[in-house]
DNA sequence: CACCTTTCTTAACTTAAGTGAACGAGATGT
DNA sequence: ACATCTCGTTCACTTAAGTTAAGAAAGGTG
């Protein structure tokens, strides 16, 4: 498990003994059930999220109906912008299946920050990738109709089909459930 | 123009006089005009661009069709996707108004950043916060439509609506030029 | 195993966006 | 001043998504 971890690390800055040791101690894994939600709407949070394994998904109540605008799977983090903002939340985190997560605290981060620059460094470094990351995804999104989104899911994130209930894709690609039923078969269709 | 400048920075982090001189000593204010391309597709850049006044865009060309998926105003910062993963560019950048940018390096920024840690802080804090808007932005997108997310810009930037072409503002809003032509009509009929 | 709930699909119908073309207004250039 | 081009709007038509409802399939629970 720590492994899994200091090879992530390793992609940003190289880390001595005493520095993981240091990781290591923090205690920061968390073995978390199917169905746990980990962050409510209105709750303020200062908690940020690495899935080590597993699943788990940020979703909007809107008209008492569920949004679900992200999936964060093995080796992404999640952040939540009310964490950032230091606001209460917008939205909803729950735990799509029995998940392995490494779960971290921003008063904890700013005393580990303080004390190794370094990790700093390795945040700025991430932000940066991940932003760029999600900039690329909205364009990919706006200059891009349902069924193109679809098939591009299918490529670049094809489990993510397999592991999540359609109706949950189908407000992640912005689409209706039934919608998302219909672009399927006639993709079928088209294939045949 | 400094003084813009520095308000913004102190919204992060405060600064000797010897670190605003180092600021000033890279003479990184550039006036662009109107119609400037900053970066075209297929380009490799390490620049980075913060608005001071004016207006910038992002746009594809998909099928040679411009596709615009972004617009930066005052105060607003833009690091290409391709400066972060030091790939060529998949996107154009091009001034919509005779502006004022300042532009950075990202090998100065390295230089500065080593010299001055406290800007990687900042560095930090700031793509964290776009990050979070950037999130928050693209999940509405996701959860309205089309008309929803004219009717929010609207709201947000109404500044936009009216400095900016409307064929570009449509494929801002992920539709064609004519729907959002017909979409305005129709919101104009409701009104009244 | 029977029951209930959730999920997915299908269908019929409504509404809105995509498309292609035409038009007029305004800006641009020669 | 004239021709040209760009831009926004409008129209008619096509295509796809939204909506509502019904039913089948899958999953979980007592």
């Amino acid at each position: 498990m720590n492994n899994l971890l200091f090879d992530f690390i390793s992609k940003y800055i190289s880390l001595t003994e005493e520095e993981k040791n240091a990781i290591i101690s923090l205690d920061l894994f968390r073995t978390v059930k199917k169905g746990t939600i980990l962050l409510r709407e209105g709750q303020k949070s200062k908690e940020s999220y690495f899935v080590l394994q597993g699943c788990i998904r940020t979703y909007y109540i809107i008209d008492s109906e569920e949004k679900t605008t992200a999936f964060y799977t093995e080796m992404e983090a999640l952040t939540p912008p009310c964490v950032t903002t230091q606001t209460p939340s917008e939205y909803f985190v729950s735990c799509m299946e029995d998940s392995i997560l490494l779960v971290s605290n921003s008063d904890m981060e700013a005393e580990v920050n303080s004390k190794f620059p370094k990790f700093d460094i390795m945040c700025r470094m991430l932000s940066e990738e991940l932003l760029a990351k999600e900039r690329i995804d909205f364009d990919e999104f706006k200059t891009s109709s349902p069924e193109q989104r679809y098939l591009n899911l299918l490529q670049k994130r094809p489990d993510l089909i397999q592991r999540v209930p359609q109706h949950q894709l189908a407000s992640y690609l912005g689409i209706q459930p039934a919608s998302l039923s219909r672009l399927r078969a006639r993709i079928m269709e088209k294939k045949s």
